[in-house]
Formats: C-alpha cells, sequence, structure tokens
DNA sequence: AGCGCGGTTGATACCGGTGTCCGCCCTGCT
DNA sequence: AGCAGGGCGGACACCGGTATCAACCGCGCT
C-alpha cells in the first residue's frame, strides 16, 4: 500500500480522531504539498491567501498539531524550556513555576525543571548536558544561579537562548528580569522610619544572593530619607532559612542596645526572628517590629501575622517566559513592571516609649 | 561532500567537542552500521561482544549520547514524564518533583510539569493534549487528579504509561502508589489517645480527596484502639488551606463541649486552628492540643512547632518514577516502602484535669 | 561436499517535519 | 508579442535515530 494512497480506514481513523493527522494527510487533503503546509505552519509570507485559507480550514477540520519532537529535529532545537534553579524556597519555585507557565500557554513549548547546586563543582557541564540532550530551546535562570557568571558564559558559547531573573541587570537587557529588590528594600525601610523606629535591625540572606545586598541597600534607603541609619552591628547574616534566621535574631536580640526593629531578608528568616524573639521573652509588636520579604503562604501563617515586602514571583516568571518566547517570534514589545509592594500585617508598630 | 566522506575538518571538530557526535560518526569510527550501533545502544542481545565492546570504547570515546528526538521520533514516544497535579500546597508539588527527579537521574528521561484544574470541564482533554503533543512517555499523577476515573480511563485509551500516587490502591498494583494516609491517622489518633484525650476533633480535606477519607478512618481507628471515639459532632470539612482550617476550627470550638485536641487533615488547616485557638482565647498546649499531617516547613514555624504526621513525600516521588522507568525496563523489583511516621513537637500535650 | 540453520550484520525505508532549489505562472515593461 | 522578475508551489535531500528484512557467516548434519 502506498503512501501516497492510503487505504481507506486511515482516513476514517483520521476523521474519528483515532489517529493523529500528519503533514503529509493536510498536504493530501488540501491537495497542496506538504511544504507548503509547513509554511503556513511557521507563518511564511509567501503562500497565497486563497491557499493559506485551504490549509487552514483543513488543519483546523481534522485538529492537526505540528509533532515537536519531528519539528524539533529539523530544526535542531526542541520545544522545551528549561527552568534552573537552586532556591531552596518551595513556594518561590512554584510561584516561579506557574508565572512561566501562564507565559507559555497556548505557545506549543514544555516547561521542563532542573533544580541543581552551585556549590557542586560539576554545576557548569551539568547544566550543559541539560540543555545539549534536549537541544533546549532556552532556559530561565533565577537566583542565585541566574547571578553565576560562568554558567551565562557557558549559554552564550553553546548558543542557548536564556533569561536571567535577578535583583539587578545583570546582563544585556534582553537577558534580565528584574526583581526591583531594592524597591522591595525601600519600601520596608520607610516603614519602620514611618514608624518612628531607629534603631533597627537587618538580617542579611547568604552573601552569594545578590538580593541580599540590594535588599540591604533599598533598606538603608529607605531609613535615610527619614534621617534613621543602620549601624553596622546591628546587621546578621543568615542564609534565608528558618533556622539561620532564628540565630541571627537571637543575636541581635541579645546586642546591649537591641534594636526596636528587624528587617528580614525573607519571610522564612523573619518567622525565625518571631521564634528568637518568644524565646528572648519579646513580644511582637509590642516590643519588636518585625518585617519579612516575599508574602510567602508563612508571612500568614505564623503569629502575629508578617508584615511583609509582597515580591511577584509568579509575573515575574510570566515576564521571563514572554520575554524568552520574545526572543523567538523577534518581538520587542517591552513587557509591563511589577514592583514588589509593602503589606502590612500585625508583626510592625510604633515603638514602645 | 558525501556524508559517507567527511571532510577532515568534520572530524576534528568531533575530537575537540565542538560538534556532537551522531550515530553515524560512531558508526564509521568503528567500522560497523549505524543500525549496529542502535542495537548496543538499545542492549539488543544480539551483537558479538567482541562488536559492542568496540563500538561501546568509541561511544565512550566520543562521548556520545543519542539524539532523544530523534529517538523519540522514531519511536514514537519521547524521553519525557510528565508531572500532573492539581495540588495546590507549593511544598507537597516541589517535595514531588525533586523525588521524581531523584528517580529519574541518570535515565535520560526529563520531567514536564502540568499543573491543572480538576474542577475545569476540559481537564480530559487538556490532559490528553498535553500528553499527545508531546509524546510522553508516561505520566504521575498526584492527588486530587489521580482519583479520577475519567483521566485514567483516558490514559488506558491512549496507551500512555501512567502511575497514580493515592491513599489507597486506586487502580492496579503496577499503576498504583499508596500513601498509607491511613497509617498516619492512625498514629495521629494514637497519639492522642495515649495523651488521654477523649474529646476529640477532626477537620478533614475535602471530601473529592481520598486522603481525607484514609486520615479520618485511620485516626479513628488509633483512637479506638484506646476506647476513645470521634463523634460526628466533632468533625468539620476544610479545604486543605490554611483559612479553611481556621474557620473550621473556629467551630469546632464554639461547641459546648469542645473537644481538648483537634487532628487537622494537614498542616496547613492545623497553622489555621492554632490561629483560630488563639482568637478563641486558647493556647496551645494547655487548653488544646492540634496535631497535623505531612510535616512541611510550615510545622515548625508556626508557634508552637506543630506536631504532625511526616509524610514522605520526596521517597514517594522516587518510588513513582522507578515504578514508571521500571515499565519500560520490564523490571519487576518490588520498591521498598516508607510508612508515614509521628513528628512529636509542642502544639500537643495531655488535657488538663 | 552440500545443505540447513541460528546468530550477526547491514541496506534501505521510514518516523514527521524543514531547507534548498528549481520551475511554474502571472504580471508589467519595452 | 517577448522577456525579466517576483510570488508561489513542489521535488528532493536531510535531521538522527529505529524497524524490516534479507544476506552473510560458520557450524553441524546427512
Amino acid at each position: 500500500m502506498s503512501s501516497r494512497t492510503p487505504k481507506p480506514s486511515d482516513d476514517e481513523a483520521l476523521q474519528s480522531g483515532r489517529r493523529r493527522a500528519t503533514i503529509n494527510d493536510v498536504a493530501r487533503l488540501a491537495g497542496v504539498s506538504k511544504k507548503t503546509v509547513s509554511r503556513v505552519i511557521n507563518r511564511s509570507p509567501s503562500v497565497r491567501p486563497e491557499t493559506r485559507e485551504k490549509i487552514e480550514a483543513v488543519i483546523a477540520r481534522y485538529g492537526y498539531a505540528p509533532d515537536p519532537q519531528a519539528r524539533g529535529l529539523a530544526f535542531r532545537r526542541s520545544f522545551l524550556i528549561g527552568l534552573i534553579y537552586d532556591n531552596p524556597n518551595p513556594q518561590y519555585v512554584v510561584n516561579m513555576q506557574l508565572g512561566l507557565l501562564d507565559g507559555m500557554k497556548g505557545s506549543g513549548f514544555e516547561l521542563v525543571v532542573h533544580p541543581c547546586d552551585r556549590g557542586s563543582t560539576t554545576l557548569v557541564p551539568d547544566i550543559r548536558a541539560f540543555i545539549e540532550r534536549q537541544k533546549l530551546f532556552g532556559v530561565v535562570l533565577t537566583p542565585s544561579v541566574s547571578e553565576d557568571e560562568a554558567v551565562a558564559e557557558m549559554l552564550r558559547e553553546i548558543g542557548c537562548e536564556y533569561v536571567r531573573v535577578a535583583s539587578i541587570a545583570v546582563d544585556a537587557e534582553a537577558h534580565s528580569i528584574v526583581t526591583r529588590d531594592r524597591h522591595g528594600g525601600l519600601l520596608a525601610g520607610r516603614h519602620l522610619a514611618e514608624l518612628g523606629h531607629r534603631r533597627l535591625g537587618f538580617i542579611s540572606g547568604p552573601d552569594r544572593f545578590r538580593s541580599s545586598h540590594e535588599r540591604r541597600g533599598g533598606f538603608e534607603e529607605g531609613l535615610k530619607e527619614h534621617g534613621a541609619t543602620l549601624s553596622a552591628d546591628c546587621v546578621a547574616e543568615g542564609a534565608y532559612t528558618f533556622e539561620s534566621g532564628m540565630e541571627a535574631a537571637a543575636r541581635l536580640l541579645a546586642l546591649k542596645d537591641r534594636p526596636t526593629a528587624i528587617f528580614a531578608g525573607n519571610d522564612e528568616m523573619a518567622a525565625g526572628a518571631l521564634h528568637a524573639a518568644r524565646q528572648a521573652g519579646l513580644s511582637v509588636p509590642e516590643d519588636l517590629s518585625v518585617i519579612g520579604f516575599d508574602d510567602f503562604q508563612i508571612a500568614s501563617r505564623v503569629w502575629p501575622p508578617l508584615t511583609t515586602i509582597r515580591a511577584p514571583t509568579r509575573e515575574i516568571g510570566r515576564l521571563a517566559a514572554d520575554r524568552l518566547l520574545g526572543v523567538m517570534e523577534g518581538d520587542k514589545r517591552d513587557p509591563e513592571w511589577r514592583m514588589p509592594s509593602l503589606v502590612v500585617r500585625g508583626s510592625t508598630a510604633a515603638p514602645k516609649g
């Protein structure tokens, strides 16, 4: 049975949806060559409107969708986008994924996830193998891998599209999504300063996260607007984890002249600060104000509910996907922005006395 | 330039790793046909050991790895595994992903994620389109989609391998990973009963989650061991969310003869119960014991830290991946089990008086 | 020696798309 | 009318693998 003259049962199977249509079916049914169908799929301008419509009708009629594998094989690149992350916070990861998926919806691309360990000595080759194996169209990197220059260098070298989500523009604009952490820090500083706090503490994230520095920078800026300052002895480094936040806060609270308010680099550490305060016999917000960053679920679960900075993680994810897909479409529209915002709950108040 | 006699520069590129080796390169360099190389890759037994070794040497020498796209095209199936979920808890999702990735490591498969909405009227066609578009090798379903028979029916119909993670064996053994929620519930019941509680409350998850029923069933079983019972008026339905837990707990605490201990269907709702208790002026665990389920991060962040049932989510994910890949390898080894376990923290104590 | 047989191997088609390149047709110009 | 040129469409090779099937090998048999 020649492929040019498929047996009737084949067409029946097509009709009933039992068999997926191929480009050959579409071409045959539309009375054109498969190359012309391919042109329609790929939006080539050199197809007469009349021909195009005829083909599109057949495509719609039979619900034809090109096979990404075959297309990928010919294109030498798959229709997959990778999410490469080392951020240990589940909520961040999931929100980012949801945002990416939002942006990819209807594009025909799929998302494949790839957690990694930035401390690993094989980080770069591991990521490279991941990309080359599946010939990924592009990848999205989130902090802190997104801040790794060796990784970015490798991506450029192998010619893989990428978008880096980071606190500052770590790369050319086309490759960066900036999270405006500095602005978030500023909002936190303003809020505490406006409440009247003058003796402030800061629990930073790990040094390798750019956001640690940005959030602190913004915080100091916000304080300065109201004449307050952050003294060096009131800064403790944490690791963006609950336990590290608890320990860092305990250190700050043991200070002779302890701060009346603490800005923790993220909600996890702020939750730790709450525990430390309780252990130190201090009540929040009466004796100590605490403000977090992220506004993840935990912020409203702890007691008192955390005043925090809401980071639009999901939106950021959507923007990242838009940017990445835009590269392919040659699309250059500027995505709109979403800034971090202040969410006031119960963990901050004016200082006593 | 014929493909039979590649120009020297091609081989140089191969040597230096600038060009990925193809099956043709390997065949040429090993002095065999590409079909024989294919046989080695696919572990066909009908290759002489001598030939096999020669080919394997070339493969190792040039770091050849078959192209999943091309392989997929020929196999009519991709080397991707889908995670289909509708569980809104980020921690669950991330742990599950990590577990799946653990189990897939080194297998050459990649994980693509697909959140869905079980309430959607297009649930089944959406999932089907997702699978057929990328010709997924198989999928892993988690609660509550995993408990949807229409979805399972569709998967069987299109011949997609699948594993359903659920509270009970919802399918043939080869397709089920059972989370033993009942046992977790039993541990919770035992714990509270042993502490001396006799007036107990239960906040269930939504009815459509099988785990809601299993956890309750196990709970009652555990209570019964010690002569305690769960009265129907002390059961409130929640939605596995913080807010719903808070509301449900408030209802239970408003009862004339309020329970002295509450088992919440998950940690989120237990955290909500903690808030409700605080609003009712009760202190935990003095006036009320609360026990959760999952042992996600939130359990140790709230105050007091939650006594809870640890569900080995990541392990479960690994088992699911093992099972799915096992299907391909024709592997039939029984995966070992991990049961939920009790983690005692500060939210449970003996009742007063 | 001739034959049949099972284990190995390779030539070729094929999976479902895309690129190259050439020929066709229609148009507008001289 | 004849010709150049651009828009349009198709034949064919190719992407990197796998399946089919026949050829080939050496062996034991009669």
